[in-house]
DNA sequence: TGATTGTTTGCTCCA
DNA sequence: CAAACAATCA
């Protein structure tokens, strides 16, 4: 098969390329996934390089799954894939620590491979624990987030707490650092990484395990990396030593689009490449095949304000298309409006053209969400808060980490008391202040508690009963299928029936969320997961594996748009102090990484591009609106390119029978995450079978058949590190042909247009009339009865604010 | 002592 | 509009 047709010259260069060191810069929209692929496939094909010596890093599981199907297809019936590796790299670390990680045990003490995973939330709570433990507080101290910020910022740069401690120059650094040297050691207790621990600890057993990077080395032959540009020192180093042998590198990555700096990403990776390995060579890709002229040529001159760049010009074949429209809005709600409305008329003239709205903050999209509510639109939003974040769900979660391993006293702590069981906040300080005294886990610590028999009476009986349930929990994961367990989790503990008691308006959700998971679980089970399994994908999921390119109308921050394209995009919230964001002000760095992150989300747009921007934005419910002064992106566009929408200030032409809105949906119902996430989880275990190694003291599990034979490691007698379990993506290979274009219909779980209820006078929805503007729709309402503040659209003249008592309105049916 | 209700904050982007 | 905390009630 010819894998080089249709691909331009410098992507042919850069398929065939066959010299050791690579670096692919491709600008937005240049064909950087096609070359990666082809370069898999023409590897494979071409130069009779086993799938299993290929290694491919991705940012997000879904680009991982993505590259895979691709290079699949063009591979298909010629070559099985089955060893191919293509991954993120926290997964890739994940495994390579669950497979092969025993000997990390000399470096981390307490280390075992049945280690736990604490995500930011857990994170946090243990902050918070050790806050309390040293009698600190966020007011007195620093905020638990800016605390962990710079521990992982150290943890990432590889300064310990001692070094923290000595490089102190102010107090508060000092008492820092002792933070942070408990925050290590409780980790280390409970046998948990961070995410930060995750790619550290990978990069160290890779360093100090001579053998074991050895028999990596001789099976890998070719490492890529995508997203190159947003790699950081750790995904550096992992890159390094996987490579140490051959040096077959391939980076692709666009420093123009550099947006991960506050995660650890080192934009001199990608700038320095070329010191770094000597003989490497750089290929540029600059011909855009994505957007038009006026839309490649006004992110351009955006990020050519940066100095930080490598330097490069895209050019393109296409038109120049329509200019980039630029609203001023009077308010946000007036912006989120104005864009519900365009795609509402953009659904008639372009139809099939899906857009995107994009924002740099997750709370833009709430008003953005009421907004296509009230139009009827279908929308999706990507991540904000994903099904794993949920409190139900981290719950589950939590009681089955808790049985699993109990030393993990952040899952046992979150769910000693949930639901009530009468351990309160005296006896959990009584049980924190013993495991300290006794320098053991909680777990251990009730243990001692009850023996000792000091409890009172009450706490005592309580603990016990807590005590045996978990025990029962642990029988039950010893013996029981995944999805029994966690159905047994969810009954046995009275979760559910605290659930069901509740009568808030969003407990209905959250009992179909933990029915979700149970699902979850089972098809876990039915692929043969293990619990340890399933409570890694639960880790290592990313809001961006939920995009759903299919959708009509999808919401997501710019970080998570990287990567993907769209005929229509708005970009909301262009203001000073949002986007950019406030905290880069006063930081040239910062700054242009908030322009890139500005180009990256221009460059997704295919046809038509909107940025819009509020004299006056609320940031909180209900709070005040704050006035604020349009980006200066925008004045970094050239004028020319731009047409202004509106007619200004305030003054909407919203056509108030398309107001007509289809019902008040009920808030919290549709709120768009919700349904998201119920099909993204969904989805994401059924399109990732993965299944990685098994865990410790079990053999290795079924390895398919393709998986090449293990002995490329080791010399007999030795444990042989089995580095194919890593040059193969698990049961990912042995994936029945079918699942992969059997993706599920997504369920249309929209806001559907209801029957409208009967609307009251004054409510949001209804058309009143008024003296000088004639007829208009309510679009919002403020406040109670006559005092209330409507905002009411009228055609001709806009959004208006009425005073209800004092406007003379009327009311129609 | 623990559970419930009221009050006050608030600030990212993510694997 | 949240979550996180303080001040109540049982």
């Amino acid at each position: 098969m010819d894998f080089l047709k249709g691909l331009n010259p410098r992507q042919r260069e850069a398929v065939t390329y066959d010299g050791g060191p690579l670096l692919i810069l491709a600008g937005a929209g240049s064909g950087k996934t096609r070359v990666i692929t082809h370069r898999i496939a023409y590897l494979i094909d071409a130069r009779g390089v086993p799938s299993f010596a290929i290694v491919a890093m991705t940012f997000t599981n879904k680009a991982a799954g993505e590259m895979r199907d691709r290079v699949a297809g063009l591979l298909a019936g010629r070559h099985p894939i089955a060893g191919l590796t293509v991954s993120t790299f926290h997964s890739y670390c994940v495994r390579l620590l669950r497979r092969d990680g025993d000997s990390l045990a000399g470096l981390r003490p307490g280390f075992t491979r049945d280690f736990t995973i604490y995500d930011e939330e857990d994170q946090l709570a243990l902050v918070k624990a050790v806050y309390r433990q040293l009698g600190l507080t966020e007011k007195s101290f620093m905020q638990y987030r800016a605390a962990l910020g710079r521990i992982s910022h150290a943890k990432s740069h590889k300064r310990g707490p001692e070094e923290m401690s000595r490089d102190a120059k102010e107090p508060v650094i000092s008492k820092l650092a002792v933070v942070y040297n408990e925050y290590e050691n409780r980790l280390r207790q409970a046998n948990a990484l961070d995410f930060d621990d995750l790619l550290l600890e990978a990069v160290r057993l890779l360093q100090h395990d001579d053998r074991l990077r050895a028999a990596y080395n001789e099976r890998i032959q070719h490492v890529l990396v995508d997203e190159y540009q947003d790699t950081n020192r750790s995904q550096y180093e992992l890159m390094r030593l996987l490579s140490e042998k051959r040096r077959n590198v391939c980076v692709v990555g666009d420093e123009d689009q550099s947006i991960y700096s506050w995660r650890g990403a080192d934009i001199r990776n990608i700038l320095d490449f070329e010191q770094d390995f000597k003989d490497a060579v750089t290929i540029r890709l600059e011909q855009n095949y994505r957007s038009t002229k006026n839309i490649l040529e006004a992110a351009s001159a955006l990020v050519a304000h940066n100095t930080e760049r490598k330097g490069k010009w895209l050019w393109t074949e296409a038109g120049a298309g329509a200019r980039i429209t630029v609203y001023e809005a009077h308010d946000s709600e007036n912006e989120a409006l104005w864009i519900a409305d365009t795609i509402d008329r953009l659904a008639h003239t372009s139809p099939g053209d899906r857009a995107a709205i994009l924002y740099r903050t997750n709370f833009q999209s709430r008003q953005i969400e009421e907004a296509l509510r009230r139009y009827g639109l279908r929308y999706k939003v990507v991540g904000g808060f994903s099904f794993y974040q949920r409190a139900e769900i981290k719950d589950m979660l939590a009681f089955l980490k808790a049985a699993l391993a109990p030393g993990d006293d952040v899952s046992l702590l979150r769910i000693i008391n949930t639901p009530a069981r009468g351990i309160g906040k005296t006896t959990i300080e009584q049980i924190e202040q013993q495991a300290r005294l006794k320098r053991v886990s909680v777990w251990a610590a009730i243990e001692s508690l009850i023996a000792e028999g000091q409890l009172p009476p009450r706490a005592d009986a309580a603990l016990r009963g807590f005590m045996n349930m978990m025990a029962a929990l642990r029988a039950l994961a010893a013996s029981k299928p995944i999805h029994e367990l966690m159905r047994g989790i969810a009954e046995s503990t009275g979760y559910l029936d605290m659930l069901k008691a509740d009568d808030s308006p969003d407990s209905e959700s959250r009992i179909e969320n933990v029915h979700e998971l149970i699902h979850a679980a089972a098809e876990a089970a039915e692929r043969g997961e293990t619990a340890a399994d399933f409570l890694d994908h639960a880790a290592l999921i990313s809001d961006a594996d939920s995009v759903d390119e299919k959708a009509e109308v999808s919401l997501l921050t710019v970080h998570n748009a990287k990567g993907l394209e769209f005929p229509i995009v708005f970009i909301a919230g262009l203001e000073d102090g949002l986007f950019p964001h406030i905290r880069s002000l006063d930081s040239p760095g910062m700054m242009e990484e908030e322009r890139r992150l500005c180009y990256v989300a221009m460059t997704r747009a295919e046809k038509r591009l909107f940025m819009s921007w509020a004299h006056y934005r609320r940031r909180f419910g209900g709070g005040p609106s704050e006035p604020a002064i349009p980006s200066r992106f925008l004045r970094e566009v050239p004028q020319s390119l731009i047409e202004r929408a509106g007619a200004g200030p305030g003054e909407v032409d919203l056509d108030a029978d398309r107001m007509l809105v289809r019902d008040t949906v009920r808030k919290n119902m549709f709120t768009g995450k919700t349904y998201n996430s119920l099909e993204n989880i969904a989805e994401f275990f059924q399109s990732r079978g993965l299944k990685p190694p098994a865990g410790p003291g079990m053999a290795p599990a079924g390895a398919p058949a393709a998986m090449p034979p293990p002995r490329a490691a080791g010399s007999p007698g030795v444990r042989a590190p089995e580095v194919p379990g890593l040059g193969m993506p698990g049961a990912q290979g042995g994936r029945p042909q079918a699942m992969q274009q059997a993706v599920p219909p997504a369920k249309p779980r929209t806001a559907a247009p209801k029957p409208p209820k009967r609307l009251q006078p004054g409510r949001v929805g209804s058309t009143i009339e008024h003296a000088r503007y004639g007829r208009g729709t309510v679009v919002r309402r403020e406040g109670e009865g006559e005092d209330a503040k409507l905002t009411v659209s009228f055609p001709g003249y806009g959004l208006k604010k009425l005073i209800a008592k004092y406007a003379g309105i009327k009311t129609e049916e």
